[in-house]
DNA sequence: CCGCGTATAGTCGGATCCGACTAATAGGGA
DNA sequence: TCCCTATTAGTCGGATCCGACTATACGCGG
């Protein structure tokens, strides 16, 4: 069915870029890279014109002109309509006002640290620490460079202050993990089999690692 | 190509689950579900066969009994292999050193935040706000009544405390953005296009909102 | 003026995802 | 006992996603 709601967040990209000047997706792409956009939307050449498609579609967004330059392929040029401009701010506001459940690769891991050990699991943890700050200066320094030298608006980057928030909660709770992992605060339990499906105990204490103080 | 690299994390589900005992899919579903791992693994039954059915050419799993009860359709067993062990165990250690970027909905959103104006993005987010905290305490609520009971080590349910740490910092920035959209602290700027692709300017004073203080 | 790397612009086929559907059985109230 | 619903178990076809690929043009060092 043609009519299965749009979900990929490239049409919300796509269509607020439209919604400024008509583009052809080529150039949708490069304009989201350079104004730092690909870190919020996925630009998959494959998925953005894909993407295209469904919106004309869906009647959001329409061909206006195709335009042939020498020999190169044709490059077709698209404008959004008076219903892609509605659905564009009707959708942003969905999105912002409902949270939905979104299931990050790393919540996954987190789900069985378990099966890593301790040692493996705190090792693990802490270079991803390490990852994460390491990020967390390059975004930094890429506010200092537009925002807060005045080149663009603090508005127009604001999802960049946002993600940068969440990294500096998830090298929290990622540091302060692997605190507990190392003084023995979040305990691993040994596992065992029964008819009954499975139990645990407590290690004792001789068993835990002796560097808790 | 059957070889395209597993990246559903769904399949980690799979595997941690065939860890533990043989399975057939519908009960790894269930069991899922009776762990509150469907907070961290999205679980579709279309998704699950077609994973199960990747991991078997991959050679992490493989079936080990088909049953059959009855007249109802058949239950295939599956198990995991060696190799399925093993590579469990190396996939979480990479999932968890190496943050990769995702695409959250809301991070879409807050990208054209400016779209909705002052007055609705302060609503919309203030509603937002309202529907994350709700979802904080009755994350809480699990956690008390499986964590903290006893019921459960904290070990199992770790990935339930760090989503609840995610949200809380999702809703302290949310909270914080409200306030200075309202206080003026957060300027909307009047995008104009000229020959020249875009320029803005900041609302003069009067302009601005009086809700300042 | 000839390679050669990079930018431009988009296509294609297969892998993946997912919701809607089927179909049988168990349980429980009237 | 008979119907209605919930649970068990899985199938299917289409929508979506994505990486690898094609092909032309442009700049520039030698």
């Amino acid at each position: 069915m043609a009519n299965r709601k749009i979900s990929n967040t490239l049409a919300l990209a796509v269509l607020g870029l439209l919604r400024e000047q008509p583009m052809h997706p080529y150039e949708m792409a490069s304009t989201l890279r350079e104004r730092h956009k690909d870190s919020s939307f996925k630009v998959n050449s494959g998925s953005l014109y894909d993407t295209v498609e469904a919106l004309v579609r869906h009647g959001w967004i329409e061909p206006v002109e195709t335009a042939r330059d020498g020999r190169r392929p044709e490059r077709t040029v698209y404008a959004a309509t008076g219903l892609g401009e509605s659905e564009f701010v009707r959708w942003i506001d969905e999105l912002l006002r409902t949270p939905v459940a979104e299931y990050p690769k790393f919540m996954a891991a987190v789900s069985y640290l378990g099966a890593l050990g301790p040692d493996r699991a705190a090792e693990a943890l802490t270079e991803r620490a390490q990852q994460l700050s390491r990020r967390i200066e390059e975004t930094r320094a890429v506010l200092a460079d537009t925002v807060d030298s005045g080149k663009v608006p603090r508005l127009f980057m604001i999802e960049v202050e946002c993600s940068l928030h969440a990294w500096e909660a998830e090298l929290a709770w990622t540091r302060r993990t692997v605190t507990e992992i190392r003084d023995g605060s979040l305990v691993w339990p040994r596992a065992e089999r029964t008819e009954q499906g499975w139990t645990w105990s407590a290690p004792t204490d001789t068993e835990r690692k002796g560097t808790a103080g």
